[in-house]
RNA sequence: GCCGCGAUGGCGGAAUUGGUAGACGCGCUGGACUUAAAAUCCAGUUCUAGCGAUAGAGUGAGGGUUCGAUUCCCUCUCGCGGCACCA
């Protein structure tokens, strides 16, 4: 046993009076930056699931660190945003004091854990010498064309009174609150990120290093699909119904058109239908759902055909009834679809329910029978000049006609869209815009910036939809910086995305106060070369800051296109019980109890060791009471005059090379275990350990258990920390095994095994093995067929099989 | 429904160009030490049969490829994560 608490204590203060963690500019050493997603300091601290990554991310940076390596490892601090706002309302604070308090307590918890930061190097998001570069980068996108003002009907959450992005929804409730969500029409700032979809897909392939599972995550998010758009003629009348479609080839066989409710080509063609009166409460009725009943898959489809109107189909001339129905969307594709009931699965449905005809254009290309729903390719039926051919080229084919009559076009669409960037809340950037009756949306002058948060009594959401800024009018209410003309000041402010999207820049260069990061640090530090974080992140943060990152690309502040070169999701730690850690369940494990009684290098060791670091597995504090004996049995190991086993040398060396190999591909779980199976054999050699190899062993332990390490090594009589000497290289000599275990099997089946020198041949091996008696006794009587030999491994002899 | 990932002892998990399944840890059993307990140390611990040597079975289920499959292929079941009427 050993007193952890005094130990651990004495080097973290030693560490920050040595300035150990201060990170150098020097640019002539390598470098390796390394990446924590920044905590969101909430009111209740931590619990032992969120230093999870960063345990991982400081021992790869202690091992950077001792190989010789420049290591960025920063921390700070994603402070804005609802939650702090509303705990602040409930609480009666301002948000300003509890984002302190929250900040001040989060980085007590951090301390602890005795994690490398330099904290000259903390970033605040809500700190206005952050929030100017902020602003001033969405000053930069507005200025060039990237941000629009839309009046399109938001999400609406009415228990937090804001507009949400259908980024912030989950099952069409609000995430935050659970709250059921509403339309409503609210003025709001747009970005314009559809504009860098192609960019943001095609670039995921310049990212082998990224777990696929996300960038599979962006792929489906972005949801790509090449097709064309065609006119279809609305008969007696001028006007063009324009469909998306991505299955061009099936177009012989559509026998109606169908409009999302919402599209305007509805109203336009009043006139003419003639059962209006339905139409309209069918509309009314569908504006009065919410997302999460429309969108329900398990609903009937519904809809209403417009009477009176007919649609062309420019291939064959043919009219087809139109309708409307809710299953169109009218913000993905042109907001109408035309429909063939027999090649797609919704259409079908909707046609069985409305006794739509239904015509076959399609034909399996294998010889089954086809379904009356046939979705796959396969040969083109009864299309005109297009018979016959298959469904690729048929659509190649048809594009070109299309084009050729100038009856549509190629099209890509995207599911992906544009990013609604504006909030009617107090704790977040002011958006620098001001409004001027002449001028329209004016950006701040960037000699304003930042421009900051004003004081305000209440933070309370207006429950207009307004922010509370708006009703301060003296900040309100400014001069037009063109026509110096009475003007008013945005009142809305940034969503919580803004301020993470490129924080990981200004840890590059935190105090400029002329730009956002210094092109030539940038250079130098940039990428991030190891990013960890929680996968839930996938398409929203990880989304934002590549969005965010190519921008800055494109106007020269940065020099990569991409932000972090390898990315690993960090697993949840789940409660005892199986649930998730949570306050309700009454699991939470503090990391601050676990720190008193059982000391920050214990809990590091555990964490590492639980599981895989990707996999979520739930706390168990008899394992955590399992490595911190391992710590003691590391303790009790005295060192010795007298050399060590063969046994323990070669050992040493093979766990030297796995522990630095495992830490770099993430796997702590089996590093840990390899330094048990090392202090095991120690163990084994009488707890002793000579005088030449102490010292390594400390240093491969010195990552996961820094404080104990360095205790140990000061009592060696080592001057500087642990962490300024080189992390040791095996000895290819010592790891190379003299003896092997040569397996010998029958058929597969292993029967025996012999302890043989290394590169012992065939001849020799086979040899011995027929002469083993538990061998023998399988294959007497028996012809030996062949044999297969795997030098150093087994051997296997094939016998006939006679039954 | 679609996309991705996964399923191994009582538990967490280990094992990759296909070659000893169950490393390491927890738990459990026994022993040493102790007046006793805790701690520590040592030994054992997949299941079945056997005192034992040993034999048989065994990595979610079924099939296949192979001298040999936890690993590769096919079908299915269950679980986790993401997306979801996207035309």
């Amino acid at each position: 046993m050993y007193d952890h608490l005094q130990i651990e204590k004495k080097w973290q203060q030693k560490w920050r009076e040595s300035q150990l963690y201060r990170v150098g500019e020097d640019q002539t050493k390598p470098k390796y930056y390394i990446l924590d997603m920044f905590p969101y300091p909430s009111g209740v601290g931590l619990h032992v699931g969120h230093p999870k990554g960063y345990i991982a991310t400081d021992i790869l940076a202690r091992l950077k660190i001792m190989q010789g390596f420049n290591v960025l490892h920063p921390m700070g601090f994603d402070a804005f945003g609802l939650p702090t706002e509303n705990y602040a309302i409930k609480n009666k604070m301002q948000p300003q004091g509890a984002t302190d308090i929250n900040i001040a307590n989060y980085k007590r918890q951090l301390e602890i854990l005795g994690f490398t930061y330099d904290w000259e190097r903390e970033i605040k998001t809500t700190d206005p010498r952050y929030y100017k570069w902020t602003q001033w980068a969405f000053l930069k996108m507005f200025e060039a064309g990237l941000v629009f003002e839309s009046y399109e009907p938001i999400n609406w959450c009415p228990s937090c009174k804001t507009g949400l992005a259908n980024e912030d929804l989950e099952d069409g409730k609000c995430e935050r609150c659970g709250s059921e969500i509403e339309q409503k029409p609210m003025r709001q700032w747009v970005i314009r990120i559809t504009d860098y979809a192609e960019r943001l897909l095609a670039d995921l392939d310049k990212l082998p290093e990224w777990e696929t599972s996300i960038k599979e995550m962006q792929k489906n998010w972005i949801g790509k699909s090449e097709g064309a758009e065609i006119n279809f003629g609305a008969a007696s009348s001028e006007l063009k119904i324009k469909v998306f479609t991505t299955r061009v080839d099936t177009i012989f066989g559509c026998t109606y058109v169908v409009l999302a409710p919402e599209n305007e080509l509805v109203e336009k063609l009043k006139s003419q239908i003639t059962n209006w009166s339905q139409v309209a409460e069918y509309i009314a009725a569908v504006k009065n759902k919410t997302n999460l009943e429309r969108t329900d898959l398990n609903k009937d489809k519904t809809g209403v055909k417009l009477e009176g109107v007919q649609a062309i189909n420019p291939f064959n001339g043919e009219k087809v009834a139109v309708f409307i129905a809710d299953y169109v969307l009218n913000s993905y594709g042109t907001g109408a679809v035309m429909a063939v009931p027999a090649h797609d699965e919704r259409d079908y449905e909707f046609a069985q329910k409305y006794g739509i005809s239904i015509k076959k254009s399609i034909s399996p290309a294998a010889a089954i029978e086809a379904p009356d729903c046939y979705t796959d390719d396969g040969l083109l039926l009864a299309s005109g000049e297009f018979t016959g051919l298959n469904s690729a080229s048929a659509r190649t084919q048809m594009i070109a006609w299309l084009e050729k009559n100038n009856q549509g076009n190629k099209k890509v669409n995207y599911k992906l869209q544009d990013w609604v960037f504006s909030r009617q809340r107090y704790w977040g950037e002011p958006i620098p815009i001001i409004h001027c009756a002449k001028c329209g949306a004016v950006p701040v002058p960037y000699e304003q910036l930042p421009l900051t948060l004003p004081n305000v009594k209440s933070y309370e959401p207006s429950g207009t939809g307004e922010s509370p800024l708006a009703t301060i009018a003296d900040w309100v209410n400014t001069t037009c910086p063109k026509c110096g003309g009475p003007a008013q000041r945005e009142t809305n402010t940034m969503p919580q995305w803004a301020g993470s999207s490129w924080y990981y820049l200004r840890y590059i260069d935190p105090h400029n106060d002329k730009a956002l990061v210094d092109k030539a640090r940038e250079k130098y530090w940039s990428p991030v070369d190891f990013y960890v974080g929680g996968a839930e992140h996938a398409t929203r943060h990880l989304f934002y800051a590549r969005f965010w990152h190519k921008f800055l690309f494109d106007i020269g502040v940065v020099n990569y296109e991409e932000p972090f070169k390898k990315l690993k999701a960090v697993g949840l730690i789940i409660g005892e019980d199986g649930r998730k850690m949570s306050k309700r369940w009454g699991n939470v494990i503090n990391p601050d109890e676990v720190v008193a009684q059982y000391g920050a290098d214990s809990l590091r060791l555990y964490e590492m060791f639980m599981s895989p670091f990707s996999d979520s597995s739930a706390w168990n504090t008899k394992g955590l009471i399992g490595v911190r004996k391992f710590l003691d049995r590391v303790i009790n190991i005295t060192t010795s005059t007298e050399p060590d086993s063969a046994v323990v040398i070669n050992l040493l060396h093979k766990t030297i090379k796995k522990v630095a190999d495992d830490i770099l591909d993430f796997k702590f779980n089996t590093a840990v275990s390899a330094m048990m199976i090392l202090v095991n054999a120690i163990y084994n050699q009488g707890g002793k350990l000579s005088q030449a190899n102490y010292p390594l062993l400390l240093q491969i332990l010195a990552p996961f258990a820094p404080h104990l390490a360095e205790e140990l090594w000061a009592n060696i009589g080592q001057p500087d920390s642990i962490f300024r000497s080189s992390y040791p290289t095996p000895d290819v000599n010592l790891m190379k095994d003299s003896q092997i275990t040569m397996v010998v099997s029958v058929n597969g089946k292993m029967r025996a095994s012999l302890e043989l020198p290394t590169g012992i041949s065939e001849s020799e091996v086979l040899a011995l093995a027929l002469e083993h008696e538990l061998v023998k006794k399988w294959l007497e009587g028996k012809e030996i067929v062949k044999k297969i030999f795997v030098p150093d491994k087994l051997i296997n002899i094939v016998i006939k099989y006679t039954p």
